[in-house]
DNA sequence: GTCTATACCTTGATAGAC
DNA sequence: GTCTATCAAGGTATAGAC
């Protein structure tokens, strides 16, 4: 049963997680969120007392939109290699983003890293990922390398996300993802035998 | 010859500098700057009239340094294969600052390149660690697929550092640093024959 | 729950005395 | 060249009428 105050609440996270990819958390003022979501500021604070409560609500926000990304996978994808050329696929398919605004998990988590006063913990959106391309890997047959290789599978992918951007350049992207393509396919059959 | 503007200016921007990296760019703010450099605000204007010149100013000065260490590196490494692997080097002595705050290069590209309105280009720092890459995979036999490597090899180092920093994982970043030289290892063999 | 008005602070930037 | 005083704008946050 919704109120109109869950969906007011819903609307400003909606807008704060938006604005934050495109303008990062510091560029990205309380007045901002509030004009872009037709929401009064003052209004504001009936629902979040302190801009990093809606920090929060955004990670969490992210971070259950991810698990149940990685769920619908895993349900349509019969093996785990296609499950991680699936998730290769994310820079295929977002390019238009990451390459305008880069990786919406990477570049928070390197902005609020920076700060020590914040008590968000970002990298739990990393965690999703890592925690499932792990999965994937125990399912190809590795055992104590899985969790090494979900890090480095979504270290590159991060790295490779951070140098597309910054010279927006939506080649490198692609080749780059097909790369990792043929490095999966290899270990797959490594690790099957 | 140096007069007392020069030193002050050079105060602010390697006071700039550091707070970019450790702060960020949005989060660092000109009192603050002049704060900490111990220089009265309003003096300032006089050396920088806008915050984006300061801005520009800390890229051309990390540009530069960039240069001058690439160049002792050229001399004082015989090889292409040793320049690689110092290049690999800096994840392991940067280890604190890395994990701390991430990369210098990577963490500023990714904030300025969500803005859409300012001049600066920071990408050329990025520039500077390709053209010497290239160089140095051109040395060892690589033809059109070296500009190539050095972009591969530079994203996965970013990627690397993104992910250590955001764990605040130093092993990783040395496991990384392990693999990369391994990899540079099999890649200049195979490019000499 | 909603919205206006506003308090209080910091920001980038300037004018002008020394 | 140096520094104080100050500006307008925008930041976070709050009080209180409806």
């Amino acid at each position: 049963m919704y109120r109109k105050g869950e969906e007011t609440r819903e609307l400003i996270v909606d807008t704060a997680d938006r604005l934050f990819y495109e303008r990062g958390y510091e560029h990205t003022s309380f007045r901002g969120i509030a004009r872009e979501a037709g929401v009064p500021s003052g209004n504001f604070y009936h629902y979040f007392k302190a801009k990093e409560d809606i920090l929060q609500a955004v990670i969490n926000r992210r971070v259950e939109m991810i698990q149940r990304q990685l769920d619908d996978w895993q349900a349509e994808f019969p093996t785990p290699l296609t499950r991680l050329k699936r998730f290769v696929q994310i820079a295929r398919n977002s390019q238009q983003g990451a390459i305008q605004y880069g990786c919406p998990v990477g570049t928070l988590t390197s902005e609020l890293g920076k700060e020590r006063t914040h008590n968000v913990q970002p990298s739990v959106m990393f965690d999703v990922f890592i925690n499932w391309l792990e999965q994937q890997f125990l399912a190809l047959g590795f055992k104590e390398q899985s969790r090494n290789h979900a890090r480095r599978l979504l270290a590159y992918l991060q790295g490779v996300i951070v140098v597309s951007h910054a010279y927006h350049d939506e080649e490198f992207l692609h080749q780059e993802a097909d790369v990792l393509d043929e490095w999966l396919e290899q270990l797959a059959a490594s690790g099957n035998t």
